[in-house]
DNA sequence: AAACCTGTCAACCGCAAACCC
DNA sequence: AGGGTTTGCGGTTGACAGGTT
């Protein structure tokens, strides 16, 4: 016994749809809406056309809400972070750009993204020098919920990464945020150790950030918060994770009802700030894109006041 | 000018999950 | 609880346009 078909194929239209074709199904879903039943909508809209194909013709062109258009860089990054986490899910990724369609999102990563994200690992392969981190808290214990139980919590990171520091130690800039980006060959020019501050000494772990792994194997690791320093403390936390290129963004969920907070080396001051409700914010530097497959980075937090 | 190739994207297909009775 | 129906999703196809030979 199969599976009934959805519509009476022989006397569906199928193919390009009319422009009269997308004026009537237009006009019928904004005066009755779908009606929760997308099969018997045809015919009520006096279309010779298949429920699924109704549907699919106004989620991904009708729409009013439809962006046309190329994507920008801003959303090839999205795209290419939330891949990297999720695997082909579109419509979740579509779902973080707004006016974007799975359909869209799906058929500019096999067409564009993919191409391109392959001809920059080609090109940035093998051109950095990274020490293995072999403390890496993150990797090793991806279910606890705070870093490190080792009793070490330094890092091999370069002298920039002090740099990096000196910059955070600023007064945050206008939208709450910190403006520095990470020139990830000077920072592996050199490897003089900086050690972080162990973050389970604080007194109260109250928040987490999960670092949604910049990695093709979706791992997923977490590193501990404590939002209720002053700012002068400048708690710098450090991280790392697996997998980068440049055109990887960091996943972070704080915890604050959103699935995550996605942070981008430009834009996550304004982002963030709609991700806290609470005067607590964090300050986050660039992810980098290395040669095997690791990606480092540093944040603070403080308060903004 | 014609044939062929390549890239793009709308549309279709089939499966699984969700929903409903 | 279970079976039928509908919806949502990801993979794939095919028409078309533009470029190349």
């Amino acid at each position: 016994m199969g599976r009934a078909p959805c519509c009476d194929k022989a006397n569906v239209k199928r193919g390009p749809w009319s422009p009269e074709e997308d004026t009537a199904l237009k006009h019928y879903v904004e005066k009755h809406g779908t009606g929760g039943n997308w099969i018997a909508l045809p015919h009520k809209a006096g279309l010779k056309r298949c429920g699924k194909s109704c549907r699919l013709r106004w989620l991904n062109y009708l729409r009013p809400d439809i962006k046309h258009g190329s994507f920008t860089e801003e959303e090839d990054k999205v795209i290419c972070t939330l891949y990297k986490n999720l695997g082909s899910r579109w419509s979740v990724i579509a779902s973080h750009l707004p006016g974007r369609t799975d359909n869209d999102v799906k058929n500019y990563w096999n067409t564009k993204l993919k191409k391109k994200l392959l001809a920059a690992k080609n090109n940035t392969s093998g051109n950095l020098n990274i020490h293995s981190n072999s403390h890496n808290p993150i990797s090793t214990s991806p279910s606890s919920p705070c870093v490190s139980t080792s009793n070490s919590f330094s890092y091999n990171f370069s002298a920039q990464v002090t740099e990096v520091a000196s910059s955070l130690s600023q007064p945050p800039n206008e939208a709450g945020g910190f403006n520095y980006k990470l020139d990830s060959k000077k920072l592996f020019q050199n490897s003089s150790p900086f050690s972080l501050p162990r973050p389970s000494e604080s007194s109260e772990i109250s928040s987490c950030a999960k670092i949604f792994s910049v990695s093709t194997s979706s791992q997923e690791a977490s590193v501990s918060a404590t939002p209720s320093l002053p700012v002068e403390d400048n708690n710098y936390i450090a991280w790392s994770g697996n997998a980068a290129t440049e055109f990887d963004n960091i996943l972070m969920d704080f915890g604050h009802g959103s699935h995550y907070d996605l942070l981008s080396e430009y834009g996550f001051p304004e982002k963030l700030a709609e991700a806290t409700p609470n005067p607590v914010n964090f300050g986050l530097t660039s992810l980098l894109a290395t040669a095997d497959n690791k990606a480092q980075g540093v944040y603070q937090q403080c308060h903004i006041r």
